[in-house]
RNA sequence: GUGAGCGUAGCUCAACGGUUAGAGCACUGGACUGUGGCUCCAGGGGUUGAGGGUUCGAAUCCCUUCGCUCACCCCA
């Protein structure tokens, strides 16, 4: 008989074992916490969708709509694809389930795995997580920096502060966007002969995404480019400078780019990034910009909306390795059957106190010790027949090796009083 | 989709084209019968990613393929 090969994780998928997902639960964690005390409710989507939604809700020339999208077809014939992003799913909920009728801003956000049928490098795979934030129906520029604010505080909670950039720019709207993107077309038109063969097919197609460029030789061109912030129309101009006041108002610190652009359509006016140098290419944490209009495109109430997504792998890469995760209070070693059954049911008594307890089985005793002491695990409980004998448990203090006795219907108690040090 | 580098034990890595592919760490057992951290000994583990070719002989050279990594691209 041949052992059957072990089946692997397909290309770009990955396996977030245990001592990495305690960093994962710190994230969520903080960004539960951050989110909810800004009044922001937690909403769960499906993680496949109508393929039409995406390609309305992203666009359809984008790179993601036009070759990175895991689309299948299921059993009654109808195109299904895995979501690439949150926001198009968000915002079919809030329309679908009437969502706007509720006081607004409709504070919202949700997190779980993205698809996107990329080669996968560092930072970047195939099935990654996002933490989406959407704040819906409300144009205030003190929403916009409600909500970059907010993200901010995240990465201060998490201690990540320091070691990011926080970029701001307005790529305008439809009054001012179009006129500035022909004016930008003729510029780049004219120095087309200095620019890489990227960026002179971009010229027609999206020339806002020569501003994008990171080769050396496109810069200076791009640096004497014309800049969308002196393009603006007078309702851009007004909104993104009072969205930068309220961020100096909030005491942050940020850069205005103005080639900045991001890769949705969707976006008008306000847009940022959460950048690191420690990333390598994959620069961006965390993303985000204002899409009003966007709704009303996918059959919605004129709502504008607001919002970002943070790359939860991303993240967890910067935090790097921290400690394991929680240890039990106690590892409780039985010597022999009789002392097994004794410990079964005082075992779940003090995890009814809260503590944390772990039985060990089988081994001998110097075995068990030396595993505890691997664990990294405070305390130790030996019943063995001298302990049964006497009623007792012997209760040791791995750091110190100090053991004394305790009576055996006290355990629970004891084991939960150290489970609460201080 | 394009390019480059790399695939040897669970992990980190050795092995000039030449005997039966090794070491450290990890794991299991023993020295040590109910007391951890140290030390010593032993053991389990490998289709050298896979397939083909060259050769008397391939982990090593060639081709193909798969995978990983990094970069382009794109973005979280």
């Amino acid at each position: 008989m041949t052992q059957p090969r072990p089946i692997r994780t397909v290309r770009g998928v990955r396996d977030i074992l245990p001592g990495e997902t305690v960093r994962w639960q710190r994230v969520e964690a903080e960004a539960r916490r951050v989110f909810e005390a800004h009044g922001y409710r937690e909403i769960r989507l499906p993680l496949f969708e109508r393929t039409e939604l995406f390609a309305r809700g992203i666009g359809e020339t984008t790179d993601i709509v036009e070759k990175e999208m895991y689309t299948f077809q299921d059993r009654s014939g109808e195109s299904l694809t895995l979501r690439p992003e949150a926001t198009a799913s968000l915002l079919r909920a809030y329309i679908e389930h009437g969502l706007h009728v509720q006081p607004k801003p409709v504070r919202l956000y949700t997190l779980g795995p993205m698809f996107r049928y990329e080669r996968p490098q560092a930072g970047r795979y195939r099935q990654f997580h996002q933490i989406n934030v959407e704040a819906l129906g409300e144009a205030h520029p003190a929403l916009d920096a409600e909500v970059i604010g907010m993200l901010m505080e995240l990465f201060r909670a998490l201690g990540l502060a320091e070691r990011l950039a926080l970029q701001v720019n307005s790529i305008g709207d439809e009054a001012c966007r179009p006129a500035f993107r022909e004016r930008l077309a003729a510029y780049l038109r004219e120095h087309a002969g200095e620019l890489c063969p990227e960026c002179r097919g971009r010229i027609e197609r999206n020339p806002l995404r020569v501003l994008d460029c990171k080769r050396p030789g496109c810069q200076p061109l791009i640096d004497k480019a014309p800049s969308i912030l002196e393009a603006l129309c007078p309702g851009c101009r007004e909104h993104f400078e009072r969205v930068r006041g309220y961020l100096d108002a909030l005491g942050l610190a940020y850069r205005v780019n103005p080639r900045m652009v991001r890769g949705l359509d969707y976006y008008v006016r306000t847009t940022f990034e959460v950048l690191t140098e420690e990333l390598g290419a994959q620069n961006a944490l965390a993303g985000g910009g204002r899409y009003d209009g966007l709704i009303q495109a996918l059959g919605g109430p004129p709502d504008p909306g607001i919002g970002f997504a943070i790359g939860v792998e991303r993240v967890t890469l910067l935090l790097g390795a921290g400690p394991d995760g929680p240890l039990p209070t106690a590892l409780l070693i039985p010597l022999g059957e009789a002392a097994l059954t004794a410990l079964l049911p005082l075992a779940q008594a003090a995890r009814r106190h809260g503590v944390g307890v772990e039985v060990a089985y089988g081994r001998k005793l110097r075995g068990e010790l030396e595993r505890a002491h691997r664990l990294g695990v405070p305390y130790v409980v030996i019943v063995g027949e001298d302990e049964l004998r006497a009623d007792r448990a012997t209760l040791r203090d791995m750091a110190s090796g100090a053991q004394r006795a305790i009576p055996l219907d006290r355990l629970p108690e004891e084991l939960a009083a150290l489970g609460r040090p201080g």
